[in-house]
DNA sequence: GAGTGGTCTAGACCACCAA
DNA sequence: TGGTGGTCTAGACCACTCT
């Protein structure tokens, strides 16, 4: 692990513990060079990240303010986490589960060609799954993989965490996401797995995610109710 | 302006143009060294923040793609644009007006309180403005600003830019925002001025956006019609 | 003016990828 | 194995804030 980050997973953990208080400042950068026994450059490095992670806050002249947001007890999940909803509700104490409700491949409809840049007959898995958090349905996720890149799929793997055979089995690293959030009326889907009422609106979060070398991997649609969860975003300006 | 950024500007205008051409290989860093007489710490520093972009991706030993992604040309908004609507759209072709609709000083309530870091007694600006892009209700915002932040505020400032006032008039500088999306059902107000049915799904973005001081400036809550407007976040896995 | 963070350099070493 | 990007250093200069 590089040093900054190392670096960056102390700074964070005081943070969080409140051994450094809220709207206090952070020790100057040339102590913490000091104390961790590497150069400013580095240390700023460590201090970017947290910035943008929105825990802290530098001025020129002025020093390193610890913010104080209540950000993190929200019941709303942070939307550029993914690996899955396993990732991000782990830790947590909920119960999670999977229900298969469609499983197939076929060959790609004009819109998932553009969107995993097909051709027309190469074939995709196509996956409806409901995601059952402490025994309420959750999340509707109907989700599209290219066969060629995760060959083999099988049912066992979606009932479980199909990111585990992608990135363990597969060893395919993720480069990134694209998402789109929207609201929208709730369609039979809904209605028949999420407990919907007909005139309830549904966030819908459509992504494609892409691997390192660049291929779309997956496209989907993760739908849910309104008044079950919603998106964060945090955006600390750069300066 | 920090020469990282210049850098970062000159190839960003390489790769819109397509000077560089999508999926082909940026030259290395030595190379770009040499052309723009810097240091690599430097260079790397501007390819960061174009990766953050999206606009390219890095691999240790395979060199830096110029990723083609067609994101640009959608109608939704980047999930992490402020400053106001002027600023998102400025450059494109849209009509913006806006109406307003309630501008009044009060007492906050509670969830003010909490959202805005104040004491009962310090009074805030209410404001409801109906934005309007080519003459379409396109967006309706519920704001509240600290009145001891931003003072004199008046109608004219509201239906010009509230943030020429707070950046230029006040020399206020934000520090960022926290945001969180959702879906909602339409309330009176949306059925009224956006012309919203009362089953349709609207998307409310409700934002608090701080101070580079710690303050937090503004609370709103801007919601438009489910088949108006969506919110596209990008995300680049850092590695 | 003293102290802070932001940037920049020149060079170095390492990890990774491709042939 | 040679070329690439990722990290790190030690020192320097500058811009800004505070008082």
């Amino acid at each position: 692990m590089s040093k900054y980050l190392e670096i960056a997973k102390v700074l964070r953990d005081r943070i969080k513990s409140e051994y450094y208080p809220p709207d206090s400042l952070l020790p100057n950068q040339v102590d913490l060079v000091e104390e961790f026994g590497a150069s400013r450059m580095t240390i700023k490095k460590a201090l970017n990240i947290l910035a943008l992670d929105g825990l802290i806050y530098s001025r020129r002249g002025a020093g390193t303010k610890i913010l104080n947001r209540s950000f993190w007890d929200k019941d709303t999940s942070p939307a550029d986490e993914y690996g899955g909803l396993t990732a991000t509700l782990a830790g947590s104490n909920k119960k999670i589960e999977s229900e298969s409700i469609i499983f197939e491949i076929e060959f790609p409809d004009e819109k998932i060609q553009d969107k995993l840049l097909l051709n027309p007959h190469q074939p995709v898995y196509k996956i409806i799954r409901l995601r059952i958090v402490d025994d309420e349905p959750f999340i509707l996720e109907h989700t599209y993989f290219p066969a060629h890149i995760v060959p083999n799929l099988t049912e066992d793997h979606i009932l479980s965490s199909i990111y585990d055979y992608i990135k363990g089995d597969l060893g395919l690293k993720f480069a990134g996401a694209f998402r789109n959030v929207q609201a929208t009326k709730s369609d039979e889907w809904d209605q028949k797995y999420l407990d919907a009422k007909k005139d309830d609106p549904m966030l819908e979060v459509e992504q494609v995610i892409y691997l390192k070398d660049g291929r779309p991997l997956e496209y989907s649609r993760a739908r849910n109710r309104y008044d079950k969860r919603g998106y964060t975003i945090l955006d600390v300006q750069q300066n």
